[in-house]
DNA sequence: ATGGTGGCACCGCCA
């Protein structure tokens, strides 16, 4: 099973890379993130025509993220979308001088920042190889809470602005959810992959600068210490499982001149899988491919492989 | 070098 994470800075402006991209490398679960595109306006037909299905939950402008699975992988069942929480406090994507305003419970931003959905890839193989003895005779191999796929959760983290701002603030609160949101639905048991862009660079070799960049809203002690707890919840770090080497990132800011050229970059997108299926995961790469290409994002793809 | 990129929407916001 290849499990993929993709920011794509915009579902519509990305499309022919985005389907190009599906074919080659054929993936059982893309997570995108950033599509940029209300729900009425998801580039449907272009996918309709590749066999990927796909769940998705978009705003105007910004935010939207989206799963997509291929028929043969099996259904894409139990979506969810944003979290199940009481209402927030802050007003996230408010302008700077409205910032404060109460946001209404379960806001559309919420909800175009996280993805939920159950696959199983191997369901209808298994079934087929078991010879028509039983249409029971699968036995998922990880059974707990309701969970016998793989539980995919894309997030696509709110970046935080500045340090001292409120939407920094709101960031550190919505890792916080987040835990609740992981403590409430699953089990550490459970095989889950949680993906996305977590605006968030882990570790020193994560960033291009460690010293200078410390205290960034992705590279900050507090944002650490909530990355941390849930890790500590039950995830593994698929990719630094398999390569330790600094300098691999995933997004290189447009604003920087030749950061790409000069791999002055941050990796801000993760495959985390919780310990039972990181076990299963055979390699973890970045594929910088796209960004030779024709109008790439400014993040690139990180793809994870499992024995399942 | 007092600017420089990119997407979307609208005349600015966000990354």
């Amino acid at each position: 099973m290849k499990v993929a994470s993709f920011n794509v800075n915009s579902l519509r402006a990305r499309l022919p890379l985005v389907l190009s991209w599906l074919d080659e490398n054929q993936p059982d679960v893309l997570a995108v993130q950033e599509t940029k595109v209300q729900d009425v306006d998801f580039p449907a037909e272009a996918f309709d025509k590749t066999g990927y299905k796909y769940v998705f939950k978009g705003q105007k402008s910004y935010n939207g993220v989206a799963i997509f699975s291929p028929l043969s992988a099996g259904q894409i069942s139990k979506v969810k979308f944003g979290f199940d929480d009481e209402p927030t406090r802050l007003g996230e994507g408010a302008s700077l001088a409205t910032e404060t305003i109460e946001a209404p419970s379960r806001s559309r931003k919420d909800e175009s920042r996280l993805i939920k959905a159950e696959i199983n890839p191997v369901r209808k193989l298994r079934r087929r190889l078991a010879g028509q003895t039983s249409a029971n005779s699968f036995e998922p191999t990880f059974l707990s809470n309701g969970v016998n796929g793989i539980a995919i959760v894309n997030t696509y983290v709110p970046q935080g602005y500045l340090p001292e701002s409120e939407k920094f603030q709101y960031k550190l609160n919505w890792f916080e959810r987040l835990l609740r949101y992981f403590d409430k639905n699953f089990k550490p048991t459970d095989a889950i992959v949680w993906v996305g862009d977590f605006n968030i660079a882990p570790e020193a070799i994560d960033v291009y600068d460690p010293e200078n960049l410390l205290g960034h809203v992705c590279y900050h002690p507090e944002v650490h210490k909530r990355l941390q707890k849930i890790m500590q919840w039950g995830f593994v770090d698929v990719f630094r499982m398999h390569c330790k080497e600094p300098g691999q990132y995933t997004f290189w800011d447009f604003r920087l001149p030749n950061a790409f050229k000069r791999n002055l970059g941050w990796r801000l997108d993760h495959i985390m899988a919780t310990k039972s299926l990181a076990e299963k995961c055979t390699a973890c790469y970045i594929d910088k491919g796209q960004r030779t290409k024709e109008r790439p994002s400014d993040h690139t793809p990180i793809v994870a492989e499992f024995a399942w």
